[in-house]
DNA sequence: GTCTATACCCGGATAGAC
DNA sequence: GTCTATCCGGGTATAGAC
C-alpha cells in the first residue's frame, strides 16, 4: 500500500515525509528534529527516509531547497517589478521582505519558508551552506548590481562586505537568542526599522586608510 | 595518580580537560567536538568529564564563560580608557575589536577566545544563550549608553534593534559560511570596513511611518 | 577522592526478510 | 515498498578498583 488516506487528502510516503519534515523544520529548526520525529509524524517507518531520499540530510536538503527556491523567486519577482530607477530603499525592501518580514501576518506556507531560510542561514552544515550559496547567488548578484549604482563611492570589495554582513545579520536575527532580544516589537515595524538601518549602513562612507590624513 | 607529567608541564585532570576542550572548541566549534574527542586529547577517561564537571555541556559552559569573561573585560577596559567625549567611531572600534578583529596577528590565546565567542554567538544552545546574555549585559548596556549620546535621534527601541543586529552580524560573520564569503580580505582592513559600516548603520535616520509624507 | 570499565539510551544508517 | 534487527557513534550514569 503506497498511500494512507482517510478523506483522500493524504498522499504517498515520500510526500508525507516531505510534508512532515517541512513542518517540523519550520517549527523547531534542523537541530531539534530527529529522523524518528519525522517518520512518526508522517506515519512511516524509520527506514523509509533512507529508502526514498537516501538519508535524513538528503530529505532536509530537498525541503530546504524547495523553500529557498520560492523565497528567492519571490525576491527576484519583487526586484523585476521595480523600475530601473528605483531608489535604494525600495531595493533594500525587496531584499529584506521575503527573507525576514514574513514573520508577520503572512500565510502559513510563507511563514514556514522564511523560518526555514533563516534556520539555513545560521546553520553550520556544509551541505546547506553550499546549497544556500548556489541558490542565492543569481538574485544576490543582481541585487548587488542594482544597489551598486546607488553607492558608487564603495569598492566592489566593500559593498560585498556590507552585503554579506547584512545577510549574516538577517540570518542570525532569526535565531532564538536574537529573536528573544527583539520580542515585543511589532514585526512590520521591525522590518521598516531594519530597512532604515541597512540603507544607512550601505550609504556610509567607506573606511579611510588608518591614521592617514 | 592525579597528574600526568613529562617535564612538569602537564597538570591535573580537570585542567587538562579544560585545556583540551578550549583548544578543540576554538578549532572546530562546539558542534563538531565530541566528548570522546576531548577526553582523548586530554588523556583522560570518558567518565572523567562527568565526574569533574557534571556533564559535557557544563565543561563547555565553563570554558566559554572564561573566554567571554576575558573578551568582555578587554572590551570594558577599552571603553574605560576612552575619554568621556570620545567619538562614535572610537566607541564602535572598542566594541568591535575585541569581538572580531583579533583574527589578525594576535596571540594564540586571544585568537581562541574570539573564535569561541563567535561560536557562542551563533550557537542555538539555550544554556550558552543565557550565559551570553548574562555576561554581555553590563558592557553592552554601558556601550549603548555612550553610543546613545551620539544618536539622539534614535528611540531606545531603535537603537536596541541596531545594536542587536550588529551583534548578530558579528557573530554570524564568524561562521564557516560567511567567513568563506569574506576569505581573502585582510583582517585589519576588514575590521576598519566593518567599523565604517556599523557607524553608518547607527547614524542612519530612523524609519519614518510608512507611506506618510 | 580519583579514576576506569561498562552498560544504557538516543539518533542515524543499513542489510535482509517479507 | 515496507519493516525489523542490528550496528555505530555520542552523552550519561554507575559500580567498583585503587
Amino acid at each position: 500500500m503506497s498511500s494512507e488516506c482517510l478523506n483522500g487528502v493524504m498522499q504517498d510516503t515520500p510526500s508525507r515525509l516531505r510534508e512532515a519534515a517541512e513542518r517540523l523544520l519550520a517549527e523547531r529548526g534542523a537541530a531539534r528534529v530527529s529522523l524518528r520525529d519525522i517518520t512518526d509524524a508522517a506515519g512511516a517507518n524509520v527506514a523509509s527516509v533512507g529508502y526514498h531520499f537516501g538519508s535524513k540530510d538528503a530529505l532536509l536538503d530537498e525541503v530546504v531547497r524547495d523553500s529557498l527556491t520560492e523565497v528567492f523567486e519571490q525576491q527576484a519577482a519583487l526586484l523585476a517589478q521595480l523600475p530601473d530607477d528605483a531608489g535604494l530603499e525600495e531595493l533594500v525592501r525587496a531584499w529584506v521582505l521575503p527573507t525576514f518580514a514574513a514573520h508577520a501576518g503572512q500565510d502559513e506556507a510563507r511563514r514556514r519558508r522564511t523560518r526555514i531560510l533563516q534556520d539555513a542561514l545560521h546553520q553550520p552544515s556544509p551541505a546547506i551552506s553550499a546549497l544556500l550559496a548556489e541558490m542565492a547567488a543569481p538574485v544576490q548578484l543582481h541585487l548587488l548590481d542594482r544597489i551598486s549604482r546607488h553607492v558608487p563611492h564603495l569598492s566592489q570589495e566593500e559593498l560585498w562586505l556590507r552585503h554579506t554582513a547584512v545577510l549574516a545579520a538577517l540570518g542570525a536575527l532569526g535565531s532564538d537568542f536574537f529573536a528573544g532580544m527583539l520580542a515585543g516589537t511589532d514585526p512590520d515595524r521591525l522590518a521598516d526599522q531594519l530597512v532604515a538601518w541597512i540603507v544607512g549602513g550601505l550609504t556610509a562612507d567607506p573606511a579611510g586608510p588608518r591614521h592617514t590624513p
